[in-house]
DNA sequence: TTTCCGATCCTCT
DNA sequence: GAGGATCGGAAAT
């Protein structure tokens, strides 16, 4: 691949990526590549799962009932903004999803190391590679990820998603710690590509075949 | 201001 | 597979 080629390829997605349905969207990410520049350097991976959360009528969501805080603020607003929380010491990755007052959001809960392995590799303390991203605090660790991105769009520098691959298989189940929220436990609203490494929860999957 | 409790991770068995 | 770490946000008091 030329330089070129790889400097067209490495362009933040349009908007418009962002504006389709929640469950569409979540799926359309497996395989994109999300980057995140910062002073020390660039570090990147290939997404390869991912969780929907489906606003108002989703009680596993921050937003279930519209509830409107300032922490889930920014899920009322428009397709491709920032959404950052933090869960115990770990920060967790959000695609906002939705039209504008639709608080919907998509987690990002693995990704392929990419770009930067050397700068992944000290953020994550000299593990080994497939623990440096295969989990949402994970990656948000080895990629540099912080509270402070809450509220950017990914559709420019410093943290955006820009085109990757076509995975061959997409699977789907229910999603992964959200045990106390009734029925939502059991919505088949994960994503992930079959066979992958560095999907999280990788165990349970296996077991049940 | 106090209490409660995680959309997790890590370190043990 | 289980339990502790550890802390900020949100609701209760």
């Amino acid at each position: 691949m030329s330089g070129t080629e790889w400097g067209k390829f490495r362009e933040p997605l349009p908007l418009t990526f962002f504006e389709q349905p929640t469950q569409q969207l979540a799926k359309a990410l497996l395989g994109c590549l999300l980057v995140k520049e910062t002073p020390e350097g660039t570090a990147s991976g290939y997404i390869v799962e991912t969780e929907a959360y489906m606003g108002a009528e989703d009680r596993a969501a921050h937003s279930f009932g519209n509830r409107r805080t300032k922490r889930t603020e920014i899920m009322y607003a428009s397709a491709g903004h920032v959404y950052t929380y933090t869960m115990h010491r770990h920060v967790l990755l959000n695609v906002v999803s939705g039209p504008e007052n639709v608080p919907h959001a998509i987690l990002i809960r693995a990704v392929e190391p990419f770009e930067g392995s050397a700068l992944m590799e000290l953020r994550r303390m000299g593990r080994k590679r497939r623990e440096w991203t295969n989990g949402p605090g994970k990656l948000s660790e080895a990629l540099g990820i912080t509270r402070e991105d809450y509220g950017r769009t990914f559709t420019e520098r410093p943290l955006y998603i820009a085109e990757g691959f076509v995975p061959d298989q997409v699977m789907r189940g229910p999603r992964v710690g959200i045990e106390n929220t009734g029925d939502a436990r059991f919505y088949p609203w994960r994503f992930w590509i079959k066979g992958n490494p560095y999907v999280s929860a990788m165990r349970k999957t296996v077991q049940k075949g």
